[in-house]
DNA sequence: CATGAATGAGAGTTCATTCAT
DNA sequence: GATGAATGAACTCTCATTCAT
């Protein structure tokens, strides 16, 4: 694949980001992808064979910034902590290409398919890095935590839950900032 | 609708259900459906007029049994907490006949479309019921807990975050049960 | 077939003559008339077999004022086809009920089907009235006019065009008074 | 759309003309027009959305041979006039490919649902270019008519009278000829 | 007679996918 | 590589018609 090739791989992928965006997963066909890049019918195929691999590709390409927190942390790891969290929420309550609701759509549709999704690698490694910093935080004294793994995937399993709440009954602002009140309180620490 | 078309419609709710448990939402037709209840192509449309309408009826008929845990408590309210969240493990990681993945799929699609989901209107009665209960804990002395609201909501949130991550990427027995067990720390309990 | 059977008929064929009038003959469904009559699905099948059967009793019922006109005239032969003609327009330019549209769909599709049409009667049977009318006119010298059989058809054939034009394209009451100018002045006389 | 996909277009539109003009209107599918197009279900999709779009189309691919009449004419009126009128007469009574219960139907349909009809503006402006000419002919003291504009509606009329005769009734050859000396009468001339 | 649930044929419509150019 | 016309499978939905009650 040539330089042009890869460009306008990537040039499709951005658009139909766009696309899933707006419509979710399972509801985006081939045709939508195709008009949305003013593309030929034929040439979308030549990149991807559905709709599955497009948005695999826009997974790919999506870069995780929270788990990129977690991940360079330099700082005090309370800090890292609350910056990961607050990171999370941008993400999570953005208005705008927000693709939360086709992730979980196209998770659920790997599940019903029995095949493996690209999302629960990435959950896992973030899962991992979350309780890498705890464990570190309560090492230097930081913080305070029985259990590191366990916290680290309670925490996980509330910001899903934030998420899937977010998408699909709305959360307010004020609610999801109580709720990393909680998730702080779990480690010790507090925002005030 | 005589009583003969009544007993029909459930019927086809029921064995709809099973379909919807293992195709998910989206992905089931009309004409699986007919397949599934072996009757005849128009004669689905006599009783609902597309997907959305049965699967809303799957929906009202599938009893929340943790819901009625929470409203018809007579005992002490820490014991009463715990029963409700077993129950509402045995919903989330049954094997058979879990309508979760579905009713994510509905909930989102609704999002989409920017429709009204029956779904929100069930969450949002299953957190006041689980904050009164807390409430009334804390004036019993039996809990501890400064904010009943938030705590109500933060459990009811990580309670999505297990159903979302046991349908999307699987969470074990144990994961479940630290999970309630940190839920239970956050009104001063322990099943310890 | 009972009294009351016939009554019911008669009810049906009523409710049914709105239909057509709103919605003409193709249009209309067996299923249309069962619900314009709120009578059950299998009901109407014990009374007619098809919607032509039904639009025929239509037809049948309706009664032909103008022919009437022509048919019981006593007066002076230039009074009655005046009032004959003012009869066609008030017939044509009917707002309510005017089931015009329907007659010529239900004639054009007889013709397509290669069946006979009621109308075709109708329409030869008023011609014949008509040029009784002029024959006898011009004998008692109101009238002037070389071959009242062609006079006749011309007249029938202009009364139609104006049928037509009024129902595809609108025709004023002016316009419409314009031709009826015409028509007289075919036979010699004038409203003025 | 290409060169090829014009003339495909074109092909459609000449075998869709035949249907029509064998079932009329209404009664015509998008099957019916794929099967005798003999392409594919989908294939007719993509030229046109529904039967109304297709006989749009065959209209006005259709040539209107006898306002062209009107429109070229340079002899002397009085000869125009009657080459239209027989011009007229040959579309009227053309047993193979006539079109004209179909556009009535069409023109009725369009009616029914209260959008605009292609034929509207095809009537008036054959009105308009017959009362130019007639009024032509007064000028030029070849005709006689106190109101062009009133006879040429009236001819117009006529001409619809006999065409919805002829289509619904039947009209012989004798009696359209004797119609066309009505109208010729009607500016003073005559073909004896 | 009357009902209305049930059937099944058939029309409409959309897309994934292919393939000649 | 790229195009876009063409195909055909799959679904939706509506009714005419029947028939047990």
């Amino acid at each position: 694949m040539g330089n042009k090739s890869i460009q306008k791989k990537q040039y499709i992928v951005e658009q139909a980001a766009k696309v899933f965006a707006q419509r979710g997963y399972k509801a985006v066909t081939m045709k939508d992808i195709v008009e949305a890049c003013d593309i030929s019918r034929g040439g979308l195929y030549l990149y991807f064979k559905d709709t599955t691999e497009v948005f695999e590709a826009v997974l790919a390409l999506k870069e995780n910034t929270a788990l990129a927190v977690l991940k360079t942390a330099d700082g005090e790891p309370g800090e890292v902590l609350l910056s990961y969290l607050n990171e999370k929420k941008k993400e999570i309550t953005k208005k705008k290409d927000n693709l939360e609701v086709a992730a979980f759509e196209y998770a659920f549709a790997m599940k019903t398919e029995k095949k493996d999704s690209l999302l629960k690698k990435q959950y896992q490694e973030e899962t991992k890095a979350l309780e890498k910093l705890i464990a570190d935080g309560v090492k230097k004294k930081w913080m305070v935590c029985d259990n590191p793994q366990a916290t680290a995937k309670n925490m996980m399993c509330t910001l899903e839950g934030l998420k899937v709440t977010a998408v699909s009954y709305s959360v307010s602002s004020d609610a999801f900032d109580q709720a990393i009140e909680y998730m702080l309180g779990s480690v010790g620490l507090t925002t005030k």
